[in-house]
Formats: C-alpha cells, sequence, structure tokens
DNA sequence: GTGAAAGCGCTAACAA
DNA sequence: TTGTTAGCGCTTTCAC
C-alpha cells in the first residue's frame, strides 16, 4: 500500500498542492479556495486515506506540535498521575508528548533532553533529578521553553509549577497539634531536593509557631537506598524510651513503609499513635485505618503545566512561578 | 542563539555538508574521510554546539528512531511498569518513544494511532482496549509494524508478547489446590479481554483437572465500574453460607478491593480464609501477611516487545507470537 | 577524498 | 481563485 502524499491527493483532483494543503488544514475559506474543490479534495483525502507527515510538516513550519515530558520514575505515583494529566491536556491542545524517565539518574537525564531536542519538541516540561542544574542551566540559555514540575532549584530562576511544600507541611503539622499532638516526629529522605527540605521548614516553623520546641530526635531522615532499614531503626526508635505520639512522613512511599513497621510493631492507630502522609497510596486502603493526608493536585498540575509551556511557546518572555496548595484530607489515623 | 546546522559547521570548517554529514555520523572511516578534516569537523561541531535536526534526518532517511506506545492506563502498575521497561529498552537501542494512554477508550486508542502513524513513528507497541479490534485489523493492512502487549485478539493474528494466561491461571489455582484447598473461588471482571478470560478457563481446568467440581457460585464476576460495591457482595457471599477456603482474585485492583472488605470483616488470613492475587501490589505491604500472587515479568515482556518489533522494523515478514510465564510467589496468605 | 545537487513531503509567498 | 516554486535540514548519488 502505497504512502500517500498531497501530490497524490492533488492529481487525483486536478488541482496544485497548494490547494490541498489549504483545504486539509482548515483555511479554505481564508484561501478562499472553490466550494466543489474544496470537497472534492476532502473525499479524495478519505478515499485515498490520506496522513499528513507531520515530520515534513514540522520539518517546513518549525513547529513540531510535540512536546516532551521527562519524569523522575514512570513507577512513581506521582508521575504516572502528572503523566496522565500532562498527556491528556497536550492532546487537547493538539500536542503529542515524548516521554523519558530518568530514574534519578542526573546522565539519563542530559541524555533524555538532548535527544528531545534532537526531536525538535516546541518545549520541555521536566521533573528534574538531583544535580541536574548544569542541564538547566543550558536550558535556559537556549531559548527553547521549558517549566519545571514539582521540584525546582531554589538558586535558579526558571519557570515552574510546584506544590507550596512549605505550606503544605505547616499545614499538616498545624492540623496535628490542633488535633492536640505536642510531640509530633517527621520522618524524611535524607536528599538534598529542595522540595523534600521545604517540607522540613515547615514542620519546624508550624511548631515553633505553636510555641513547641522542636526536639532533634523527632525529625528523622532515613537514606534513600536504605529507606526500609532506617525507617524499621526509626519507627522503633519514636515508639520506645521517650515516645512521640504523632508521626508524620514526608511521603507516600515512607508512609508506607512506616505503616508497615507500625502494623508489626503491633501499634494501634490512631489510639497509641496518629499518623500522617504527604500524598496517598493505594496500599493505604489495607490500612487498619484511613490515613490523613496532604493530597496533591495532580490533574490541576499537569493541566497548568502544559497551559504554561504552550503560552511560552507561542509568546516567551516572562518567568512564571506557580504554586499549588494541597488538599489536607483529615481521615481517622489522626486522634483528636 | 542561531540554531546551528549542517551548512554551519560545513562552512566554518571550510568543507561541503557531504563531509559533515560523514563525519558526525561515524561513516568517516567508511567513505574515506581524510582524518585532519575529519577531526576539525567533530571539534567545530562541539564548539557551536551542533544539534542534529532529527526531523529532517527522518525525513530524508524514512525512518524516524522513535517507536509508539499507547498504553491503557499509565496509572496501572502494569503500565508503568511496562512503561519503563519499554522506555529503558527502546534507549538502549536508540529509539525514542513517543506515549499515550488510551484510559480504555477505543476512540482514543484509535485516535492516537493515527497521531503517531502521522508522527511517521517506525512501529508501535500497544496495549489494545476493548472494542480496538476495528484500529488493529487496520493497522494489520497498512504495512506499519506493531505489537501487542499484554491483550490480543484470539481470533486475529498479530504479533504479541503475552502472558501465558491459563496456565498462570492453572498453575495458581494448583497451587491452591496442592495447600489442600476445594473450595476455591475465583473472582474477575466481567468484560470480555480475552487476557481476563483465559485466567477464568485456567482456573476451571485446574479445578476439574484435579476432580474438582467446579461451583458455580464461587466464579464471580464484578462489574468494570462498580467493582468496589460488586466486591463486597462478592466477599460478603464467599464468607457466609457456604463458605469457600480460598479466593483466587484476577487482578491486583480486585485483591486490593476484596482484601479490604476482608479486613473489615475480620476474617483473618490464612486462617479462616486463603487469599491469593494475580500481580501484586504495594498495598500488599500494610496486609496483615504476605500475600501469595503470581508475577508478571513485566521488564522481560517489554524488552522482549521492543526487541520483536525492531526485528520487525527491520526485516518484515514472519509473526511471532511470545507467551511468558508468571513466576509464582508463595507466601504467607494460603494456609498449607 | 571531496563537492554539487537532488529530493524527502510539506507550507506559503508570489505569480498568474 | 488557483498554480508555481523555493526551501525547511538533512542524506546520498554521482561527478570530479
Amino acid at each position: 500500500m502505497k504512502k500517500i502524499g498531497l501530490k497524490d491527493i492533488a492529481s487525483h483532483v486536478g488541482v496544485s498542492t497548494a490547494l490541498v494543503s489549504y483545504v486539509l488544514n482548515g483555511q479554505a475559506e481564508e484561501k478562499q479556495v472553490g466550494k466543489e474543490i474544496a470537497e472534492k479534495i476532502k473525499q479524495a483525502a478519505e478515499e485515498l486515506n490520506y496522513r499528513p507527515n507531520q515530520l515534513a510538516k514540522s520539518l517546513k513550519t518549525r513547529k513540531s506540535n510535540t512536546i516532551g515530558l521527562i519524569v523522575a520514575d514512570i513507577n512513581y505515583r506521582f508521575s504516572s498521575g502528572i503523566t496522565r494529566a500532562i498527556e491528556a491536556e497536550a492532546k487537547r491542545k493538539n500536542y503529542t508528548v515524548i516521554f523519558g524517565s530518568s530514574n534519578e539518574s542526573s546522565d539519563k537525564f542530559n541524555e533524555l533532553v538532548n535527544v528531545l531536542i534532537n526531536h525538535q519538541v516546541d518545549g520541555l516540561i521536566l521533573v528534574p533529578v538531583e544535580h541536574s542544574e548544569a542541564s538547566i542551566a543550558s536550558l535556559q540559555k537556549s531559548d527553547l521553553p521549558f517549566v519545571l514540575i514539582d521540584r525546582n532549584f531554589p538558586n535558579m530562576i526558571t519557570n515552574c509549577v510546584l506544590l507550596d511544600n512549605y505550606k503544605a507541611a505547616y499545614d499538616s503539622t498545624t492540623h496535628l497539634i490542633n488535633q492536640g499532638h505536642k510531640k509530633i516526629a517527621f520522618i524524611n529522605y535524607n536528599n538534598r531536593l529542595f522540595n523534600l527540605q521545604e517540607r522540613n521548614r515547615g514542620y519546624i516553623a508550624a511548631l515553633e509557631d505553636h510555641g513547641i520546641e522542636p526536639h532533634p530526635a523527632w525529625s528523622l531522615f532515613v537514606r534513600q537506598n536504605h529507606y526500609e532499614q532506617d525507617m524499621r531503626k526509626a519507627i522503633h526508635q519514636l515508639t520506645s524510651g521517650s515516645k512521640c505520639d504523632a508521626i508524620f512522613f514526608a511521603t507516600d512511599r515512607l508512609a508506607i513503609s512506616g505503616l508497615k513497621e507500625i502494623v508489626n510493631l503491633k501499634i494501634k492507630v490512631p489510639e497509641e499513635l496518629s499518623v500522617f502522609s504527604f500524598d496517598e497510596s493505594e496500599a493505604f486502603e489495607l490500612f487498619s485505618c484511613p490515613v490523613s493526608h496532604a493530597r496533591q493536585p495532580l490533574e490541576k498540575m499537569g493541566k497548568i503545566a502544559v497551559n504554561m509551556l504552550l503560552d511560552l511557546v507561542n509568546k516567551p518572555g516572562v518567568v512564571n512561578q506557580i504554586y499549588l496548595e494541597t488538599e489536607l484530607v483529615a481521615a481517622k489515623s489522626c486522634r483528636e
């Protein structure tokens, strides 16, 4: 089955390729193409099952109608959620998504950026990884629009749509305090990602603003590559000796890991311990009670990211930073 | 910052674009380009930060080094896992992935296929959805290579890499029988997807082969859109009256839903009831005991799919169907 | 060893 | 109202 091109349609109908191009791109009116001819062209395109070659189109117009997306790891719930939202919104705007997963490696991240640039994407939506500052910086020097999501680098001014991690953690901690908790522990990864550090800052600030002295032993960090091991130790520590009465987990993955240990130790939630998570997980469905958590607006974030990027594509210029709020989902895992 | 093209490098070095093209595509030897010149060209490309325009390249060579991937819903664990595997393998083979999520809609599926074709992908990896037969059939008539994964249509001969769902369910059921269970229930979605039906067939066959009369009331179907509601009813039914002593869930999502209800009803696993799942979920981490399950080889499936597709791209012809086996992960959720 | 030039499929300025 | 044609950035044949 031979590939049908504009020329084939043109000769089939007996007109020039220009007319065919006009008609099939919806410029029939504008270019004042004869009604009958326009109809014939449309029909021929249908009959011959014409498929426009997007590459040729893009090469000519210098616009690929394609956006590149790099997530940190598509297996994260955050990633798949945001990917779904972005793909849907892009499709709605007539854009196609070229996809890559950096798996938290800055080398892979760099490579992916290059591949996407070579594919002439009109813009990039990126979840940057640790040590990808250089890559982002060189993007800034190019004129390819990009927006960071979820994570950013505090010392760089870039377009981004982020969570207000500070506020989310602040509000969540305040929620625990309002429930009557004073001994509130916080467990986070020990990495340098700004968004995670912001959660710590929010936690501390909330305590201080409510006249609670932050207890160093209650602010724990686990290693990313040994978090399960470290978590066991952490939970053990927090539930024996100078017990805390609530634990706030900085991510869903940490919450699962922590809850697992809590189940093992047969600690009753919320009777003996309150529990709060950043983000939710389907795993919570199997916990003994619904888990209170701060919920990220993935749909919204994806939609905003796409629209911000497309705005940038069409009229570059201003830098835009949007901070979204989490929704506090109060459930039974926090004793009143 | 002006976009650098082959021509810019050529004039910068003082040679023709042909030489530049040869050198930058690693054909310097083959085309016997002068060593010095080759070196100069490479250097200039580096200096000027040359980025090849993949679109122009593809247009000319009629090869985009791009594969299209359509999953049923990127939020499924299966989807994100397989996407990760496919993207990684494609990257290894120097291919880029263009991505779409059909969200189980055949309309969206169709659209996506067209978009990907327009983008001149070299091939497609597809998880077909219900009612996408027509779309697949018309792909067959084109000469664009594609391979189906996870799901197929029994009355169509297509390249595919699938699970041997029959065998997986057969073996899983046999496992339960060997553990001493006779009253084994099976809960599945009531949809028409062949791979899910095969699981039913395997379940029934295993029972019969071991001299157990399949009990109609123990083979239950829940509606896809009301599975939680139906699941509650199902679990209730199976644990009161003529009780079964083991439940085999046809998917991880069903298992989570079922286990949730089992927890609610305070039924002890495995003491009062054994439980087996098809596929695993991080949710199982929070269940009272590790859940036995049949594990899908996602990495392998993704890798094979990519390689099968690329073989097809390079030398079309034979139809290839590969069936993979699950790995049976026996855990505590099945009483011996 | 190297260069000139055609042409991939399309758009859009210009001519008619 | 329609047709002609240059050219997007690259590869590759053919000539030198």
